[in-house]
Formats: C-alpha cells, structure tokens, sequence
DNA sequence: TATGAATGAGAATTCATTCAT
DNA sequence: CATGAATGAATTCTCATTCAT
C-alpha cells in the first residue's frame, strides 16, 4: 500500500529538512523539524514516531548506497582490493553524510529497513574478509566483527583530530595506517 | 591563596561524588551531584562552574599519571618500546577511568590544570613519536597529532565494537593492528 | 430520507465499536474508535460531531429498553412494586451498560432521540410515583426529581464503594436502604 | 525539619491558588495554578509533584475538620445522634469544599497524612457505627465500609439533581431518606 | 561560604478537528 | 460519501542556572 501523493510530499519534505539539520551539525529534534519544514508537529510524528526514525530514514540512501557497493565488491576479482575498496567506501560514506555516523555505530535500529540494511552489509563484509584473509591478504585474528567499529573508530579519530589538515587526507592517511595493520601481525 | 578547610572537605565530596557517576555511567549532572554529595546546589556550582570544569577535575589524577608515564618513557633506551608502552598506557587509562576518555578527545578545557596536563602530554609523545621515527620503528607521515585520536579512536571502535568479548582484550587487539600498522607504510 | 445502505454499515460498525470501547472502560475518543472500527475519522465525525453523540446513540437501546419497562409498569396493578421494579431496572441498567451512567446523569442531550426518551422515562417515573404515593407507599416529600438522581447516587456509591463485594449485591443492598427511606419520612 | 519562610510563603500561596480552581471549578492543572501563582512552574512541581498532591493538600483542612468532627462524636452519650451527626457533617464538608468530593471517593492516596487521615475518618466512622447499631439505630447489615461510598452517592445526586432547588436542602432531604432507610431493613 | 528554593525557557507529546484527495 | 493526512494549540514535565536566606 502506497503512500498518498501530498503525505509523500510531506514525508520528503521532512526527510529534506532533516537532512539539512544533519549536515549542519544540528541535533534532529522533532519539533524544530517540524517548523523548519512549516509542517505541523503531529505530521512529523506521524510519519517518524521518534528522533532515530527520522535519522535512520535520513541515512538510508547512503547506507542502501555502501550495500550496493559491497555487492559489486564481492564479485571482483582482486580480493584484497575489494576488501579495501569496501573500507574506503565506509569511511567516505561516513564523511560525505553525517547521518551514516551514528547509523553505522548503532547497535540497534527501529527501522526494519535499516536492520536489513545492516544485517546485508554485515554479511557482505563478513564475506569480503574471508575471501581477503585467504587471499593472505588480512592477519588471521582481525574477525568480521572488527571491521565497521574499526572503521567508525577511524572516524572518530579524524572528528578528534585537531589542525587543519582536510578531514579527508587524514582519513585515508589513518586508512593507510589501518590497512596496513590489518595485513600481518 | 588556599581553601577554608570546611571548602576543601566539600570540594573532595562533590569530586568524589562526581567519580562514582562517571564510573557508573551516570550523566554527571551537578545538580544531581550536589543532591547525592548532600550538598547545596550553589555549593558545587562555585567549586565548578559547569559540568567540563568538574569531569576535568574527576580526570586530572589519571590524567597526571598518564603525563607521569610520559616521563618516564622518555627517558627509557628502548625508543620502540617506549612509544608503546605510552599507547598501551593511553588506552589503558581510557579503560580503567571512563572520565579519561572525555578528557583526551576533547579539544579544548576549561580547566588551566588540564590544559597544561595536555600539552605536556602532547609535547612528551611527541618526543616519544620522533624517538622512535628515528629508530625505524615509526613510519615517516605519522606525526604527533595523530596519536592521541588514533588511540581514541580504539577505545571508539571498542565500544562500538557489539559481542561479549572482554573489552581489555578487544582493546589490545585493535592496538596490535595500530602498532602494525604505524610501522611501515 | 434514510441512509445509504454501505453509510448504514458504517453506522453500525462505529456504534458497535464505540460500544465495545465503553464496555472495556476505555474513553469514547472519535479517533481511535475510526482506528479501531478501520473508519476513516471524517466518517467518525459525519455520523456523530462529537463524543456525546456516539455515546447517547451507544446508550438508545438500553434507555428504550428502560422506557418499555417503564411504560409497562405503569399498567401493573401493584403500584409499590411497579415502582420498586422501575427502581430496580434503572440500577440494573446502569450496571449493565457502562454507557448507561452518563446518559442517565446527563442534564443535556445532544440528539433528540435521546433526549425524547429521557423525557418520557421522567413523565412515566413520575406517574409511577405519583401512584405509589398514592397508594402510601412512598412519603410524600420525594418528587419525581429525586428519583434518577438518587439511582444515579446509588451507582456512584457502589462504584466508591472497596472491597471484592459482588457490585450486584451491594447495588441491591444499597436500594434496600433507598426504598425503605423512601417509604416513611 | 520546617520548610524556610520563602518556601512556605510559596507553598501556601499555591494551595491557595489551587484552592481557587478548585472552588471555582476549574481542573487543577499544575502548570495553571502556577501561572495563576506567579510562581515558577518548578516550584509547584517540586512541592507538588502531581495533580493530586496539591488537591490533597487543598482537601487536607476540610479532612482533618471532619475527623475532628468524628472524634468528638465518639464520645457523646446519643450514639445515634452522633451517628446522624457525623453523616451530617461528611455531607456538608462536600457542599462547603469541593476538594473533599474527590477525596473522600478516591480509593489512594499520595500523601502519608491524607491516608492517615482517612484511615483514622474510616475507624471512627467504624466505631460509631458501632454504637449506632447496637443501640438499635441501625440495620444490621449495613457495615461501615457502606457509609462513606452512600455519603458519596448522596451528593453525586444532588448533583445530577436538575432544578434551582437548594443544593443544601436538596441534600438534607436526601440524607434524611438516607438515614430513614438505614434504620430498619 | 553554604544552602536549597525558585526560575522559566524548552523539549516531548497528544488530541480534537479540519480539509484535500 | 469515504478516506486519512494534516493541523497546531495545549499539556506535561525537566534541567541548568540564579538568587534570597
């Protein structure tokens, strides 16, 4: 069952004004949403009953973006590549939307569809690792369970980062670092 | 210019008080803080203007030890083990005193105390960081603001990091990756 | 002019809901009942403008069951227990139907029907008692004023009243007490 | 430990204020009263921390008048004079106080010292009745966990009761049928 | 200096009703 | 006629900070 055309109106146009709240640093309340979006209050929790849906709706096109990334990547044919490539992909995901921060480093989600999302990255991750890791390309003891906090680690440690240094040179240089680290003990 | 005796005795109890929030994952509140230290509201406010001047307050010791750490690894010979050593300790203090963990990704302090406690810190693993560049053990585009987030960023990845695993162990394994990769490009 | 047959199906379909609603205590609000009756609101709100409305139509066939009594008790040739068992009724009523208490105690109605009904129950009650007055059976200072209003007490009474006592019970004792005082001053 | 004067000052003005809305019938809204104070919104809720507290409180004088009331009445010779007596003063403590409607049918209570009250109101009450019956003045079974719900009852009636009449006559009339029927069954 | 009462802006949420589809 | 999305005022409650005692 679809959604009728002006609460699809509505619903993107809150989604829009969220988004602009995420990538100006400025906490998602839902209220604020609603008047920034001229929108009664009641619209917006209607269609997001609490401040994470919103945020999780936000972050979906990214994170249905990194999925699909991860799914060409593990048909290629250079493991270690993929492996990184998908690494890389993270990080910039993470930098290019602030709303992929805490989706990422959640450990629970409200919406079903980001669970799913979640759960397929998961997965493919999982299966990236273990193609990389036979290739001889990642230390033994580093398990699927490592990779996205590692990642979301990274991130933070770029956010704490001081300096002027562009946010992305630093990420890839601290990339770098983990790659490596990540090949032999 | 010293404390009133009585000052002092209620300034130890709401920093005490304080402690057993953070450790117990409390939000230190000060009007919280004042109501378990059985003390007037006003009182803790005096003692510490906002909630950073007294979680700085709670983190000095542990940060003073770290400093003292510091130290002494720079006049340790092994330059290799030295720098290390200080990571190992850096995250081990994040560990064991979660107000550390604040207090060593901030970017700013309230507190002149810390903020030289800080740049002490900065300025000594720095000198452990070119120590050990010199001696091979470092690779070259690794500078000394790094460190600090790099090892924030662990503890980051820790907690993101879901499972049951102990956090210790977790902890030093992303170190091993880290120290592996800081190595050699 | 009669009703669509699919608005008639609608019309019963939130009365029977909202009856469901007062059966289980819960408030009569025209939303949830919409929700509940899968109705959208506006048909809600078409049929009855307000709560009131819903409730009064809720309560009809009870208050017409209460009128029929009546009216065949002022045939009865007995008239102290034509007017005990009116009394009788009206509590028995009440106790049965949840919607019954607010219909009776209201001093308005909003649909005509109601407020139809409400008049013949008070004309036939007082014809009632004026025959049992008549008769010596009821001391002559009570007006058929009194009559709802006390039965409405007397639910109100059973309701405060604790204890795990049967309702029915206390109800019938508590009309004990009411027709004996209503006997002889 | 007595409350500062500053504190009490407010406190009473907010049981006065709320005392207002209660004689005028107005619901009792905490965020109203306070408005109505000029007094913080806070500061109601930190002496009153819900809705019924404050209409506790406001009912607290009436209650301990009647329980007062009570107590003298246990210790007069005509147990059925004091008996009538007590009802008498229950009802007219509703009439004069609108407060005591609530509080006298509420099953709970927040406060300590309501509870108490009403406890000591229910074993005096008990204990004329007491008296009462075994003077002969009395049905049998009628127990005192009947006469305040009926003493309720009685003025949910005069209530419901139409008509310009006096409440106070109204009520009297309806006591005295009352206390007629609970004489002899 | 110590106390803790007072403040009031602000955040979250609900609900009766209207209106576009 | 039917739908259900939209409205936004109203309500409840919290919390960081100030100020009178």
């Amino acid at each position: 069952m679809t959604m009728r055309k002006d609460a699809a109106r509505n619903w993107q146009l809150i989604v829009d004004t969220g988004r602009r709240f995420v990538d100006e640093g400025i906490p998602v309340q839902l209220n604020e949403v609603a008047r920034a979006a001229s929108v009664g209050v009641a619209t917006v929790y209607r269609h997001f009953p609490t401040p994470e849906a919103l945020l999780e709706t936000i972050a979906t096109p990214s994170l249905e973006a990194l999925v699909a990334h991860a799914e060409r990547a593990v048909t290629e044919d250079d493991a270690g590549a993929a492996f990184a490539g998908l690494l890389i992909a993270t990080l910039d995901a993470q930098l290019d939307d602030a709303s992929m921060q805490p989706a990422l480093a959640a450990g629970t989600y409200v919406l079903p569809r980001t669970a799913e999302l979640r759960d397929r990255l998961d997965t493919l991750t999982g299966r990236l690792l273990d193609r990389a890791r036979a290739a001889g390309r990642v230390r033994p003891d580093v398990t699927d369970a490592d990779l996205l906090p590692l990642m979301c680690g990274v991130i933070f440690a770029v956010r704490v980062h001081p300096g002027a240094e562009d946010r992305r040179a630093v990420t890839h240089r601290y990339l770098d670092v983990m790659l490596t680290g990540l090949r032999r003990p």
